[in-house]
DNA sequence: TATTCGATCCAT
DNA sequence: TGGATCGAATAC
């Protein structure tokens, strides 16, 4: 798909069916809102309704998941905890409800900025080692739900790598925090990058 | 209407 | 390892 300004978003015309295709070639693009820039080095794929018992929009249409049914590169974001964020970008065709989770990035711009945003954060590298932390160093929250990250009208913008990510540098594994489909290795992340997310098991809240 | 629990983060 | 914290989803 054209969009102008010299930029071609290809994986926006990619079928759900490959939406683990989508996660991995979103490595390396580059998110920016509010005065922060983000290499996204972690995701994960989540494909619609009924085929992924992981997906929130496999029972079908929510109020919550609602985004996700629309058109590709739309952001949903949904909280979670009560008090953290988390992003998605849409995929595939209208109806389909395939989406990949921003897991993680390295802040590539407005550092300072980053920092007073994420006090916690010890090293640079701690910044958006997070899909809840991603959002707080870009200052997004639920009013970027369903805001498209392509057509310039949103609070985020994304754009492609400055270098593409080799499928040499990617790695993958099992989905992180999910309850259901541990089999599936769906999380992409760049190989050796120090900003991905700290790997932790799923511990079900009530022992099991 | 009531209850359950999460695609998390942080301090201990 | 456990606590914070709240709303969507699901069970009555």
């Amino acid at each position: 798909m054209w969009l102008g300004c010299g930029v071609t978003y290809a994986w926006l015309d990619a079928p759900a069916t490959a939406v683990d295709q989508t996660a991995r070639e979103l490595l390396g693009w580059e998110l920016s809102a509010n005065d922060v820039t983000v290499r996204i080095s972690e995701v994960e794929a989540y494909s619609g309704l009924g085929a992924d018992p992981a997906s929130h929009a496999h029972r079908g249409v929510t109020g919550r998941n609602e985004v996700m049914f629309g058109p590709a590169g739309a952001l949903y974001v949904y909280q979670i905890y009560g008090m953290y964020f988390c992003a998605n970008i849409v995929c595939g065709e209208v109806g389909a409800a395939a989406a990949v989770l921003l897991r993680a990035g390295e802040v590539t711009g407005g550092l300072a900025t980053a920092r007073q945003r994420r006090p916690a954060a010890r090293r640079d590298r701690d910044l958006a080692a997070g899909p809840g932390k991603l959002m707080q160093v870009l200052a997004l929250d639920r009013r970027a739900n369903a805001s498209s990250v392509v057509d310039g009208t949103g609070p985020a913008t994304l754009r492609p790598p400055g270098r593409p990510v080799l499928d040499g540098d990617v790695a993958s594994g099992p989905r992180v925090g999910v309850t259901a489909a541990h089999d599936v290795p769906w999380r992409f992340w760049i190989a050796g990058d120090a900003s991905v997310s700290a790997y932790r098991r799923h511990v079900p809240r009530r022992a099991g």
